[in-house]
DNA sequence: GTTGAGCGTT
């Protein structure tokens, strides 16, 4: 398996403990972990206990953990989604074509959009193909019906016919007035990110290694998120951009973004 | 018949 997985690093709550939570935000659907045995190569579970995941009698270990699913995958994916995703703004936000680059040369719209399926239904799949051969060019477009869908499709790796592809809104979407704006949020680091300390006492700031569009910030006092719920934020005033916050305990939660969101200063924030 | 950063024949 880790042949096909980059791993990606989540971060810890205080107590060792990963919640279920933070790993969904990540992998959609996703049910709990496992590791494999390094003696008996046997795989086994990690201890799930009403969401919260214990690490090991040994500790997490230098080791990496595999996602599992549950085995009706499509359909429990939309059941977490419908009750972890409500935001009424995405509602009525327009969908854009997203790149899908880096693709295998096999792979056929059909592929493609048998992929995509699992995250919510595509107005639009296309390979882009050589016009005489026919033969794919290794990338394509996709748009979405649900803007939910397109940001929760933004906002993980994905890998499509055993290859890791990139994907990002086409240069020909993004608006050509702001292309500062969402270069300055792409380079945010975590020096950047406790400018949250604005809004109440930070005590640690994390970005996911390799870089995913998720950071992760934890205020000492449990009563920040809850007034932060449903304001309209900006970092600084350079960093005007939409947030979608993903309460994954009291006290942690995410940030979600991307260039999409660079338009508008609002900030949503899930609860 | 090959390839591996990029930006869409309508």
């Amino acid at each position: 398996i880790s042949e096909y997985i980059r791993p990606v690093e989540i971060p810890l709550e205080d107590d060792g403990t990963v919640l279920l939570s933070t790993v969904t935000a990540h992998f959609p659907g996703a049910c709990g972990l496992c590791d494999r045995n390094p003696v008996s190569q046997c795989m086994r579970g990690v201890r799930l206990v009403e969401g919260i995941l214990h690490a090991p009698d040994a500790g997490w270990g230098n080791l990496v953990y595999v996602v599992n699913y549950p085995k009706d995958n499509k359909r429990n994916m939309d059941e977490t989604d419908a009750s972890s995703v409500v935001n009424v703004k995405r509602a009525v936000q327009k969908t854009s074509d997203l790149i899908v680059l880096g693709l295998p040369w096999t792979t056929t719209e059909q592929d493609l959009e048998e992929y995509f399926s699992a995250f919510g239904e595509a107005l639009m799949v296309q390979i882009k193909k050589d016009t005489k051969t026919g033969h794919s060019k290794g990338f394509g477009f996709v748009c979405f019906m649900a803007y939910e869908t397109q940001v929760k499709v933004m906002s993980q790796q994905h890998m499509i016919d055993e290859q890791w592809c990139d994907h990002k809104l086409p240069n020909s979407k993004q608006s050509p007035d702001k292309p500062l704006r969402s270069r300055k949020v792409f380079d945010m680091n975590e020096d950047e990110l406790w400018q949250f300390c604005q809004y109440g006492e930070v005590v640690d700031v994390f970005i996911l290694k390799p870089f995913r569009v998720f950071a992760c910030v934890t205020f000492a006092d449990d009563q920040v998120l809850p007034s932060l719920c449903g304001e309209d934020l900006s970092l600084k005033e350079s960093h005007n951009m939409k947030l979608s916050f993903n309460l994954c305990s009291s006290s942690h939660f995410k940030c979600l973004w991307n260039r999409h969101f660079i338009e508008s200063s609002a900030v949503n924030i899930l609860p």
